[in-house]
DNA sequence: GGATGGCTATACAGAGTGCCCAGTGATTTC
DNA sequence: GAAATCACTGGGCACTCTGTATAGCCATCC
């Protein structure tokens, strides 16, 4: 059910360079083409690999600030919160969390002067009680999953 | 340098079906396939595009549970933390903050008690000072890009 | 012993890619 | 106004990869 070593091993060389294909993956792990074609589809199948879709940069189209913003919810009020939210296209993400705040969003925005205009949008609705906003200065660890598949195919 | 309605398109159709390839999508745009492989080289030259690897789900792998920590530091210690969490596997992203915490991180886990692990893995470090976690229960808007796109489309 | 599942090795047709060129229309420059 | 520039079209060519299928090998499970 889980993932060995040689999946692992074609996230890794997948994540490093998507354009070599089935082919030269199989060469460089040193197995048949046949094999390395069956662990992809498998792990296509299980959900493991959702897809090859283009990771598109936020700064590079315009929008260089990043933000997370905590809000909290009146009750009853979630269904439409959420609808709100994905229709913002500025809204990149949205969770309900356990905690403080009800829900936690990942915001981006032209500057941080446009900052405020998202986040008068994302606030500026009925049900949303109140919000506190963090703003990213800096991100060391950028969205990455190479570690956790090597750390999973280790059991 | 920004992006028009073309380029736009073309980063749909290829999040929709990543697997169509240049020729496929230029057929589907109505136009040649030269100028979709030109747009889609200046895409991936202007950074737009940053690749397009494999998009892999936590939770296939056996780490369903996803929890955003909110780290406070103690003065100086940045750079020592942001090592340490970047040893750990399940700390999939992490951003320094302006605001009360001054660093926040996204963690899997296996399961809720595996949850306190990681955090105690990722808190037990001499430098972060408090930390306070929020439990994700659900994912109403999945992180997304192509509403922005829309958007940066249209100026 | 027989069945099952994963891997190797090979083959073939169809399709796509990288790269080239010539021509056209629109916009900018002199 | 004329020339140059730029993006796009449409075509062609050699090469490679993909999808699919084959058969044989080996280990494991009943």
């Amino acid at each position: 059910m889980g993932i060995d070593g040689l999946d692992a091993r074609l996230i890794e060389l997948l994540a490093d360079e998507p354009r070599i294909g089935v082919l030269e993956a199989s060469r460089r792990l040193g197995v048949a083409r046949g094999t390395a074609q069956a662990r992809l589809d498998r792990l296509r199948a299980q959900g493991v690999i959702r897809g090859f879709g283009p990771e598109v940069d936020p700064a590079a189209l315009g929008y260089p600030v990043t933000a997370f913003a905590t809000l909290e919810i009146k009750q009853g009020q979630g269904a439409s919160v959420r609808t709100h939210l994905a229709g913002v296209p500025e809204v990149l993400e949205l969770h309900t969390t356990t905690g403080h705040g009800d829900m936690l969003c990942r915001l981006v925005a032209r500057s941080n002067a446009d900052l405020q205009r998202v986040i008068d949008l994302v606030v500026g609705f009925e049900g949303i009680v109140r919000a506190s906003t963090a703003i990213v200065m800096e991100n060391p660890v950028p969205l990455r999953i190479i570690p956790l598949v090597q750390q999973a195919a280790l059991d």
